[in-house]
DNA sequence: TAAAATCTGATTGTGCACATTTTTCAGGCG
DNA sequence: CGCCTGAAAAATGTGCACAATCAGATTTTA
C-alpha cells in the first residue's frame, strides 16, 4: 500500500522528498539548465500532485540556494553571475585546504586506497572519452576527500557547493573541455600519500585556479525546455 | 504606511523576513533554549499573523537546520546530540584552517588592524566580566576572519555553524566559564601578522580542541518558557 | 493496583477558493 | 515600423475549512 499514489489529504513526507530529489537530480545532471522557469502548476502536473506540495518543495530548494525565488515572479533555476561562480569555486578551494589539513591528521591506508580506486575510474572514463562520467567522477573525487573526514556538516556544505557549480557548468563552460584533469587529482593523492600536506594544499589550490580560469562567458539563453519531458519517468517515483 | 500591520491577503515578504529574523535572534541570544516547542498557533498569536505565515518561516528554519521539524509533531529548537556538536565544532575548525591558508595569500594591514581593534573589545568585555558581550564577541572574532575573505558562501556557512553552536552552549556549557580565551585569539592574530600560517593553523586547531574539551553534558531540560515573553516587543517589528 | 486500551482536546497537514500581481498580446498612435 | 496602452490571461500569495494525527487523561480489565 506504500507504492500506490495517495491522493487523499494525508500527511506524506515521502512524496516531498521524492519531488525534491527529482528536481535536484535534474539540476545536478544538467537536464534543468540555469534560468529555467519552474512554474508551480506545471510541475504539479508533471508529478501528479497538488500545487501546494510543489510549492513547499520549491520553498525548501530556495532556502537551500538551489533555485532562486523572486516574490510574485516564481521560481527558476539559479542563474549565478560570474562573481557568484568565482565565490563558489573559491569557497570550495578554501574548504578543501582545510580538509587537507585535517586529512593530514587522520589519514590512513584505507582512505588512500579508496582514492586510488577512484582515480582508476576517472582515468578509465577519460580514456573512453565519456564526458558525462568524467564530470560526475570529477565532482565525486572532491566529495570523497571530505567524506573521508566523516563530518556530516562539511559533506553537506560541499554537496551544496557542487550542486551549484554543476549549474554553472551548463552556463559558462564550453561544452567540450574536460573539467578536472585527472593528473591533477592524482598529484594531490600522491602528495597525501607522502604526508606532504602543504604541497597537497598548493596542488589543490592551483587545480582550482586552473578550473576557474577555464570559465568562459557565453550568455546563451538557450531554449525553454519541456518540463514534461525532463520529469517523464519521475512522476511520483 | 509601511509601519502599520497589514492584515489583508497581500504579498508581504518583509513580514516573513522579520519573523525569521526574530526567531533566529532569539535562538542566537539564548532566549530560546534547545528543545523548546514552537507551536504554530502560539507563534501566530505572538507575531499577530496567520498560522500559514509562521508555518512557512518554520519550514525555512528547518531547511536551514536551525530548528528540528518532526512530521505531525511540530517544530522545536534543535537539541543536538553530543556527536552533532562535535561535528559542528570540527567543521568550524576545518573551515578556519582553510580560511587561514587563504588569508595568508591576501592579508594586508587593514585586516590586521580590524582584528586588533576587535581584540581590544574582547579584552575590555573580559575585564568587565560581561559574559554576554564576551560570548557575542568571541563568535564575532571567527566571523571577522572569514568575512575578511569577502566570500559570501563561506560567511554564510560559518554563520550557520555559529547559530547552531550558540544553541549548544545553552545545553552543554556550564554557565560560568568563558568561551574563547582572548589570549588564544590574540595568539592567532600574532601568527597572522608574522605571516606564519602553519603556526596560525596550529593555534586555531588547539583553540578549538580546547573549547570542545570544555563541553560538558548536563541534560537539564529546564522550564518551558513563555513564548509571549520572549517575543514581547517583536510583534511585526 | 498496575498495565493496557480508549477517548478527547489540541496540534499539524492539505486542498481549495479567492485576492493580487505579473505577463502576454492585440490594437492604436506617433 | 516601432512603441506605448490597456485589458485579458496566467501565475503566484494567502487565509480558511477540514482531515489526520498525537499527547494526555480517563476508563477498563486482569
Amino acid at each position: 500500500m506504500n507504492e500506490t499514489r495517495k491522493r487523499g489529504p494525508k500527511a506524506d513526507p515521502e512524496a516531498d522528498e521524492a519531488i525534491h530529489g527529482a528536481i535536484l537530480k535534474a539540476i545536478m545532471e544538467g537536464r534543468l539548465k540555469a534560468g529555467t522557469k519552474l512554474a508551480e502548476h506545471r510541475l504539479a502536473e508533471c508529478f501528479g500532485v497538488s500545487r501546494e506540495r510543489v510549492r513547499k518543495v520549491l520553498q525548501r530548494l530556495g532556502a537551500e540556494r538551489r533555485i532562486e525565488i523572486i516574490p510574485n515572479r516564481g521560481a527558476r533555476v539559479a542563474r549565478p553571475s560570474l562573481e557568484e561562480i568565482r565565490a563558489v569555486y573559491e569557497a570550495h578551494r578554501v574548504l578543501e585546504a582545510g580538509v587537507l589539513v585535517q586529512l593530514g591528521q587522520i589519514l590512513d591506508e584505507t582512505v588512500l586506497d579508496a582514492l586510488d580506486a577512484h582515480l582508476s575510474q576517472e582515468r578509465f572514463a577519460a580514456e573512453r572519452g565519456d564526458r558525462a562520467a568524467s564530470v560526475r567522477l570529477s565532482g565525486a573525487f572532491h566529495l570523497l576527500l571530505v567524506d573521508a573526514l566523516g563530518n556530516e556538516e562539511l559533506s553537506r556544505f560541499l554537496r551544496e557547493l557542487l550542486s551549484r557549480s554543476s549549474v554553472m557548468v551548463s552556463v559558462y563552460e564550453p561544452a567540450n573541455q574536460s573539467l578536472c584533469a585527472v593528473d591533477e587529482h592524482g598529484a594531490i593523492v600522491e602528495a597525501l600519500r607522502a604526508r606532504d600536506i602543504p604541497r597537497a594544499i598548493d596542488l589543490s589550490r592551483h587545480h582550482f585556479l586552473h578550473v576557474e580560469q577555464r570559465l568562459k562567458l557565453d550568455a546563451d539563453p538557450g531554449e525553454a525546455p519541456d518540463l514534461m519531458d525532463i520529469f517523464a519517468g519521475a512522476a511520483l517515483g
